[in-house]
DNA sequence: ACCTCGCCGTGACATCTGTCAGGGGTCAGC
DNA sequence: GCTGACCCCTGACAGATGTCACGGCGAGGT
């Protein structure tokens, strides 16, 4: 801590501006860290990350324009030395492992103290894997997602509450076929309804 | 803003610790106003303001324990000279008119920029009215919440997907009934299927 | 008193959904 | 080549759902 050796640089995505700038101020207070810059959305992330020699890049899943996740997956892709640190508002067991999948370095809940974010940030940089206990554990009994793709799509389709005819029409399906893959989707989460079954997958970050 | 009289007392109130412990910092910085308390749930902040002499009060919409909503209800009615300013995530309509008419003395998106949220806090203790522009733009063209109370209650009960028999007895109602308010809510909302209007309702902060 | 509106209920009907039992197709692994 | 996933479809059936028409109750408003 009072090595005052390179600081590390920092970039902060997320969607809300005053959380995002709140977020700047705090870890810029850190004398160790300096955010060179900030996006809003996600693709923006990828725009800022070859000319400001990111260390450690800080994003939200929830994000227009790109996934969180595909942001990890971008950076790992680019072959950049800048590591991902993953933050969110709800701790979807399924994110956690989705997020790792995709290369992400670290795994934070919003609701964790602020004092451990600048630390997070640190054991990242400094090759660590960082993931919130509570979520981990989590994520272990859960076990993967246990939805194919297309009941993955299939379910996305009916969140909004639409009828079965529009969900088929939405994925190009035969109404048939949307009903059997919402019947195993149902038996896989327990439910009975197709509703239940959406807000079950989206619950566990199956979606 | 030379005025370095009295400095303004702040509470901080959401359930997110990240994003409240950054709020916190952020405000902490400007030197007329100072932290004073903070919660990380609704019922918190009624037990805090007593002791801690608080001129305005950030209140985050979604909080366990305690809808910031009612937390305006409980202040306007408490006879405290504390000012509510209400902050949320997303924009609902709905939730400005409620707001207001719970008590508040302001409303702010968590998308504003940051920079903004001192000058809110200030007008708000200056006893100003602080709505956020296209949100009240927004709230008027939508107009009030056409859904009546046991329409409310039932459209919550299926927010979840569950089935007509279940909210029934979650509402202590007859299938039938149900069945009425559901048609009744599906018209006003100009959807088709009892999903479809639960969300349609939730997503312009009707329920 | 009259009317309106919200509330609760009934019964019946057409339609939508969920389940089940089939069919055929591709592709990876053994 | 066989097996096992996953994918897509069909058809049929019981049960759930949405619509309509109806009656009764109590709380306002005029």
């Amino acid at each position: 801590m009072s090595d005052v050796g390179p600081v590390i640089r920092v970039l902060v995505a997320d969607d809300q501006a005053l959380v995002r700038g709140a977020i700047v101020t705090l870890l810029d207070l850190e004398p160790d860290l300096t955010v060179v810059a900030e996006a809003g959305r996600g693709d923006e992330v990828l725009a800022l990350l070859p000319e400001h020699e990111v260390d450690v890049a800080l994003v939200d899943v929830e994000m227009p324009g790109l996934d969180g996740i595909e942001v990890c997956r971008a950076i790992a892709a680019s072959g950049l030395p800048t590591r991902a640190l993953v933050v969110t508002t709800f701790g979807r067991p399924g994110f956690v492992r989705r997020a790792l999948e995709a290369g992400a370095a670290g795994f934070v809940v919003k609701d964790t103290p602020a004092s451990e974010l600048a630390a997070a940030v640190r054991r990242v940089h400094a090759g660590e894997r960082v993931v919130d206990g509570a979520l981990a554990a989590e994520s272990l009994i859960e076990g993967a997602n246990p939805l194919t793709p297309r009941e993955q799509d299939v379910l996305r389709a009916t969140l909004g509450g639409a009828p079965i005819a529009v969900v088929a029409r939405a994925v190009h399906l035969s109404e048939g076929t949307v009903r059997n893959h919402l019947s195993s989707a149902m038996a896989k989460t327990g439910t009975s309804t197709r509703g239940e079954a959406a807000v079950h997958a989206r619950d566990r970050g199956w979606l």
